[in-house]
DNA sequence: TTGTAAGCGTTATCAC
DNA sequence: GTGATAACGCTTACAA
């Protein structure tokens, strides 16, 4: 067993084994051989310290149990969860991760389509941004968070759902002015669809809501102006708000504790997200928990098994409500 | 340009541009070839959408252009954002990064070592807390913040400077009754050259300074009993703390304002990471920052090197201080 | 069942 | 300087 330089290929088990190469082969492909054989090549290969090389196999049977997993960044802590979650399900699968981040290469996920017409990588698990649809027909792919096209399976927290479970949880808990403040890009994406729920479910209930927009371009000043329109005259115009992240409700809630607001006392505040302290563990705000381990699971499962079944185009999978100490249910949620 | 199905190969540009196999492969590495003829197989390339398909490359050439990244986790933010560091230290080079988890799978580091050796990854950048040494002689692998054998690269912030700056600042802005609290497994490793730092420093400027110990299986029950057991009793017993972590000074910090004692009028503390707040972008407490970034380029430079020179055993990258709110020093920093 | 040989996309070594 | 050809480690018909 050398202990450096050059591993074992195929022909060196063949020749320990004194068996052809193609039975080697056979018995790494669980493909039919006779038990005589099969042990004296499985016997070879561990004395020998041997793995196929699967670029090697990729170049013949178009397949390297490689996934590229592209994301914006890893500095948010949403996608660094993800990242985390699906590397264990890629890994507990046999698949290796090839990691691509937007944020320093925009052409990253063009280069990966490459790749994967070049047989280089199985699939691709992606998560971003660019204004330009990327042309994944016919290639496994799954967008997180973001409906590409019918064709293509998108993962994503069920966003609506969330909005909807947002506005329930502030209504039970006692709100009846509620104020829902969103912050993002221009185009129209999944995470939309938060605040449609929420306002469904006030119209719902018979409860009116306010709507404000900021846009990522906004500095913090437009941020404070705005919501010094809201709360500064008088008593608190609203009792309860819904954030469209977790990052705003944090903003939201510092700037309300500034200003003399008792938070939850006076106005209660969700976010979305699910963020935590990364020392503490616990969660910054009361907030909408993304399902971070199934949205990896259910990604890692569509592209691995992509031929095997008709995809659907949607799969949202429900989030849930963990209080954070923004609202008034019973102090702050630790743990897991 | 068909828009999907497998990408051409050179032996399509070959036959698009007319010349012979040989030649384009010669043009897309760099050999000398006909100004005429470069021009065809370019020009054709382009046509046909065509790249090299590294792996079948690396068969030929031992050269993939991919590094394998080994870390913990990511969910702990000096994770992520080192993680991130080396992607785009690694893309701006031309390679694309292998990411490994040992959170997930203990026996990852040795199947990176394997691909290494299989020609499937060119090198490893590795941060591991395993207990056996990995044994990587002879193949290019950098270690952070572990020094595996004087043959193999080191590479991590300045521990043992850190604790000297983090000694320096304390005692300049006045403490002098110091207190060092570790917390971390029993094996020996770099950053216990934090504490060898600050107690050295102390010894320097004759200030007595008194030394804790955590594992990392106490409690938080273990914690709270010691930290009760120095300052609960009368006057605080220290007005200087450092802690081996961020995460252990943030604990400390909220302990004693649990128990009146004010940071940093009473106590001041100084934490090592620098890790922030990921929404505001605030150091969670004075600290002694991690220079991510140019450890991320040293690891990548060297990796990416390896045969081109002699490399040192140990590349110690200086930290700086910052302030965070917990020392007496103007308020909160803010920003990069 | 087992062995043989062709071929995956690329590079390196030759003659030309 | 350019073009055929063998080889890299493996899979897969197909022949034995």
């Amino acid at each position: 067993m050398p202990t450096s330089g050059k591993s074992p290929t195929m022909k060196d088990v063949a020749r320990e084994a004194g068996v052809s190469l193609g039975t080697v082969s056979n018995v790494f492909n669980g493909a039919h051989v006779g038990r005589e054989y099969r042990q004296r090549v499985e016997e070879a290969a561990r004395r020998l310290g041997y793995a196929v090389n699967s670029y090697a196999r990729g170049l013949r049977a178009d397949r390297t149990n490689t996934v590229a997993v592209i994301l914006p960044g890893l500095e948010h802590m949403f996608f660094a969860r993800l990242a985390n979650a699906l590397c264990r399900e890629l890994t507990l699968r046999g698949y290796r991760m090839q990691f691509v981040t937007t944020e320093y290469s925009p052409e990253a996920e063009s280069a990966c389509i490459q790749a994967v017409r070049q047989n280089m990588v199985d699939g691709i698990i992606g998560l971003t941004y660019s204004t330009g649809m990327p042309d994944v027909e016919g290639i496994p792919y799954v967008s997180i968070d973001r409906v590409i096209s019918p064709s293509i399976p998108c993962v994503s927290s069920d966003n609506y759902g969330g909005g909807v479970l947002a506005a329930q949880t502030l209504l039970e808990l006692g709100c009846r002015r509620l104020l829902f403040l969103r912050i993002g890009s221009h185009i129209m994406g999944e995470t939309d669809k938060r605040g449609s729920g929420f306002l469904a479910e006030c119209a719902n209930q018979n409860v009116e809501c306010t709507v404000r927009r900021f846009l990522d371009e906004d500095g913090p000043d437009q941020v404070v102006r705005l919501l010094d329109e809201q709360f500064l005259s008088g008593p608190p115009a609203y009792d309860g708000v819904f954030c469209s992240t977790d990052m705003l409700a944090v903003s939201v809630v510092r700037y309300l504790s500034r200003r003399g607001v008792r938070v939850p006392e006076d106005v209660q505040v969700i976010g979305y997200d699910g963020t935590r302290e990364f020392f503490s563990g616990r969660y910054v705000c009361s907030t909408i928990v993304q399902p971070v381990q199934q949205m990896a699971e259910t990604s890692v499962e569509i592209v691995t098994r992509w031929s095997e079944a008709g995809t659907p185009a949607l799969i949202s999978i429900p989030g849930f409500f963990v209080p954070g100490g923004t609202t008034r249910d019973g102090g702050t949620a630790n743990g897991q």
